[in-house]
RNA sequence: GCGGACGUGGCGGAAUGGUAUACGCAGCAGACUUAAAAUCUGCGGCCCACAAGGCAUGAGGGUUCGAUUCCCUCCGUCCGCACCA
């Protein structure tokens, strides 16, 4: 066999065809080993697969593999996250249904995907548009709606007037809709929201128990929920100069130690009294409308000036009656943070100081930071926000920031007006509650009814599923559900009179928050999950997906999780005990002439280093090689999966994925490496071979010694053995693969000390074996295929995605001897072979007698002699 | 602006307080071949003709017997958040 090359294109679907008729993928729910769950994020069905999909399935295929050979009960399915918007553009601009375009793609997709010989479980597969997934997600909505998890409110939206729709803020593009380019409107919409913010404290805190998730993803979701400790405080207002004699405003404030450095207060246009300020001025009634015509995208808030209209209403200071602020309005103070109204205090706030510096307010510095003289501190430009002692503060200077807080809090809290203290201590998140309502068809419908007599009336769960009509128009813009003929007519469950189903869908991040949950048990028709089920299989051991969703899809699924405790549907907080971000796949670009670019396919390199030049293949033209960038169709610097399969086999993809790059870092794809991977396959096939041949003459019986080659070969083995079972549980696959290389190097070594001396003896023949049997089973998670074809080719009878892992013989890893580096200074300069568990003294006494060490000495004793065992020695001369 | 990560040969990278440059890619030289491909062997941080030696992990400083690793300052690259009061 040595002599045949591996063909891969042959082998690969051999393989899978048999693992698939033997169904042993399938996992049982009662099977009694010990259980790992391990899951790849689900694509979303855009069509094809993509290089990020192999990379990312790849490593959860490898962990799968490793840990049901380490004898585990493994779950690894795979779905499909099937709403969403590209099936309804490619129905407005292709005249496709998106139910059979997202079909036709889950069909090509799973073929891709069954084509890298993944061991997925394919008797678990759900399709989130599938009206058997989710007639499930509507029930929980109505649980959730019944157990006070749901409410319904008032939300700002971005508005596009052409297309009928609501957007999301990057969706929004310089003001202006994506893709009809009209100006977007703030609308005020009713809308569905799950009350998240109730459990941002919850969530911020379960942060800590989830050790086995990345510090950066933490990280990220601490800062996102931001939460901050602070005072609410009731000012009062001079009713004189306030619209319908108004008499207090209350605000919210994480320093109110700055309190007496307070030169102005401020109100959102969105705040009721800016509003009624408004009725009774007009100019003050066009400043609002026009910090309201801004849009909420980013770049439209990062380029806004900080602009005010002094309202003439005048706030009394809480520690002075005869100290009043004016009371402007201001468009950058947001109504759904806080109160929606601030006092000012420039001195400590950049913000607040470049609004009071463009009206000419003025500033009053009440921390002084230490060793400055507070007579001769001033703020012109630069507020300052860091430590000091209070000063220009009454009572409070002298003190410290913290206890300058604190002493405020004390003194406004003890104080009542109308039964109310003034001030109270209040907890802040920036978390918002998540809107989930979308103006679309391809998505789950919301189960509600609305009926002018009773209200909002939940669907009865006897109705569920409230499908998705599929005789739909999308020949206008809007929601073709809104003006369906017939489908949104029905009689209210509750009284009978005529009423309208609810036309908004969900978001399709709720799809994707309990999917993980739904593949525990796929199958049970009544309820969205088997509690034995979903209890025993959850949490998830090993989540593997992008960086990208680290925040929404990842805190929606833990507040998810929460919400399903609580209606009963699972009996846990946290869905996924370790998180792994997996980097990119990149690739460098080519520019042509005209500015356009040309696919790799399109591509011939020549030269190397600085003398690669990239020609067209077609024209022969020369094109730029320019930077390199995340592969995308509009760079076109995307490599197609199916043509390196059909090219190399699965087998060199999955290696290539994991070689080199860090698997958190992003992993650069080229041509050559490609053909390393694709070497290193037939090199192994080779290798298998040959050392099958020296194996051949192995005596059944494990010989009672070994020689010094035969030895050399199992400490290879066994030591990577041990390296690699290590470096997978850590996910280091890069090093990982390094390690195999090694071994597969220690044998080639083999062969060619068998081969040079003619025939092998007995021991090396009887390593060998073993070795081989070590070598298919260490790579086996990685290059499947190749490893099933190894194990048949050593005459083994089973399969190897069904075999245990190897043993390690930990006496090999231990050595009765031990080479240790030879310090002087801190710089080697030789070694020093000793017995392994040599005494300190021997050791000095066995360094002293060096050359390097005699040379180094000049005669002299050493200062020192730093002995660590089984590490280095150190002299210092 | 706030927060975080990273910086090691020509390139991807290894080593998380103990032999810096494992493993691979590219390169060079050689073997096999009529030739090529494939394969195999050898060489690859810099300075110095060699050796000895010295210098090298973005730059500078510190801690340590010993620092790529820990600490401080700076430079560069990347990422997240951002009128959040």
């Amino acid at each position: 066999m040595s002599n045949e090359r591996y063909n891969a294109r042959e082998t690969e679907p051999r393989w899978q065809k048999l693992w698939d008729e033997r169904g042993i993928f399938a996992t049982k729910n009662d099977d009694p080993r010990p259980k790992y769950y391990v899951l790849e994020m689900f694509p979303y069905p855009s069509g094809r697969i993509h290089m990020g999909h192999v990379r990312n399935y790849t490593m959860g295929d490898v962990v799968a593999r490793y840990k049901r050979a380490m004898g585990f009960n493994v779950l690894h399915p795979m779905g499909w996250d099937a709403f969403g918007m590209p099936a309804e553009n490619a129905a407005i601009e292709r005249k496709v249904h998106p139910k059979t375009w997202t079909y036709e793609n889950i069909a090509t997709m799973k073929k891709q995907l069954k084509s890298m010989g993944l061991s997925l479980d394919w008797a678990r597969e759900i399709a989130t548009c599938d009206p058997s997934y989710y007639k499930h997600q509507q029930r929980m909505f109505l649980d959730f709606l019944k157990a006070g998890l749901i409410e319904r409110k008032q939300s700002k939206v971005n508005w596009d007037p052409v297309d009928q729709t609501v957007l999301a803020n990057e969706q929004v593009i310089d003001g202006r809709g994506w893709r009809s380019g009209a100006e977007v409107e703030q609308r005020e919409l009713t809308q569905w929201f799950f009350r998240i913010s109730d459990y941002a404290q919850d969530l911020l805190d379960s942060i800590d128990t989830l050790d086995r998730w990345p510090d950066k993803v933490r990280l990220m979701q601490r800062n996102w929920i931001g939460r901050s400790e602070g005072l609410l405080v009731r000012f009062m207002l001079d009713p004189k100069t306030t619209p319908n004699s108004e008499s207090e405003l209350e605000i919210y404030t994480t320093r109110p130690d700055t309190l007496f450095g307070a030169k102005f207060m401020a109100l959102s246009p969105d705040h009721p009294l800016a509003a009624a300020a408004a009725k009774k001025n007009q100019k003050l009634a066009a400043f609002i409308a026009e910090c309201k015509k801004h849009g909420t995208a980013q770049e439209i808030i990062d380029k806004a000036e900080k602009l005010g209209f002094d309202t003439g209403i005048r706030a009394v200071h809480p520690f002075d009656p005869n100290w009043t602020l004016p009371v402007y309005v201001a468009n950058f103070i947001l109504m759904d943070y806080g109160t929606g109204a601030i006092f000012g205090c420039p001195a400590h706030d950049q913000r607040d100081l470049d609004f009071v510096n463009k009206y000419g307010l003025g500033n009053v510095p009440v921390v002084c930071p230490e060793g400055q003289d507070p007579k001769t501190f001033v703020i012109t430009d630069t507020a300052y926000d860091g430590d000091g002692r209070m000063v220009n503060s009454r009572f409070l200077d002298g003190m410290t920031i913290a206890d300058a807080k604190d002493a405020v809090a004390k003194r406004l809290e003890g104080e009542t007006r109308g039964n109310r203290p003034v001030a109270q201590r209040q907890v802040n998140f920036r978390l918002r509650d998540w809107g989930i309502s979308r103006q679309r068809y391809w998505g789950c419908p919301i189960p509600v009814i609305h009926c002018d007599d009773c209200g909002v009336v939940p669907v009865p769960v006897k109705n569920l599923p409230v499908t998705l009509p599929e005789d739909i128009e999308f020949d206008r813009p809007g929601n073709p559900l809104d003006r369906h003929p017939t489908w949104k007519n029905v009689a209210c469950p509750q009284c009978g009179k005529p009423a309208r189903r609810e036309t908004d869908t969900m978001d399709t991040f709720v799809d994707s928050s309990w999917y993980f949950a739904r593949f525990t048990n796929p199958w049970i028709e009544n309820a969205p999950t088997e509690r034995k089920d979903v209890d025993s299989w959850l949490p998830v051991d090993q989540y593997i997906g992008g960086i990208e969703h680290a925040i929404l899809h990842l805190l929606y699924s833990r507040f998810f999780t929460r919400a399903m405790n609580v209606a009963g549907h699972a009996g846990l907080k946290e869905p996924f005990a370790g998180l792994f971000t997996q980097g990119m796949v990149v690739h460098e670009t080519y520019r042509k002439t005209d500015g356009t670019f040309a696919t790799p396919a399109e591509v011939k390199i020549d030269g190397a280093g600085d003398q690669r030049r990239a020609t067209l293949l077609a024209t022969g033209e020369e094109v730029e090689i320019g930077s390199i960038e995340k592969m995308s169709k509009s760079k076109r610097n995307t490599v197609d999966p199916d043509d390196i399969i059909e090219t190399y086999g699965a087998d060199t993809a999955r290696w290539f994925m994991l070689s080199d790059s860090p698997p958190e870092r992003d992993v650069i794809w080229t041509e050559e490496r490609v053909q390393g991977a694709s070497r290193f396959v037939q090199r192994l096939w080779r290798l298998v071979g040959e050392a099958h041949e020296v194996a051949k003459s192995a005596p059944k019986e494990r010989p009672a010694e070994f020689g010094a080659a035969a030895l050399k070969l199992r400490k290879a083995a066994h030591g990577a053995l041990a390296r690699v079972s290590g470096d997978i549980e850590k996910l280091h696959f890069n090093v990982c693969l390094a390690q195999i290389r090694e071994f597969a190097n220690a044998m080639s070594d083999a062969v060619e000390t068998v081969s040079a001396a003619g025939q092998a003896t007995p021991d090396m023949a009887w390593a060998m074996r073993e070795a081989a049997d070590i070598l298919v089973p260490l790579f086996h998670p990685m290059m499947p295929h190749l490893a099933e074809e190894c194990w048949a080719a050593l005459g083994h009878k089973t399969l190897i995605a069904q075999a245990p892992w190897p043993q390690v013989e930990g006496a090999l890893l231990v050595e009765d001897t031990i080479t240790l580096p030879v310090q002087i200074n801190g710089k080697k300069r030789a070694d020093v072979t000793v017995p392994r568990d040599a005494a300190h003294a021997d050791i000095e006494a066995a360094v002293l007698t060096l050359d390097a060490v005699k040379k180094a000495l000049e005669g002299k004793a050493p200062k020192k002699v730093i002995v660590v065992p089984q590490r280095i020695v150190n002299v210092v001369a």
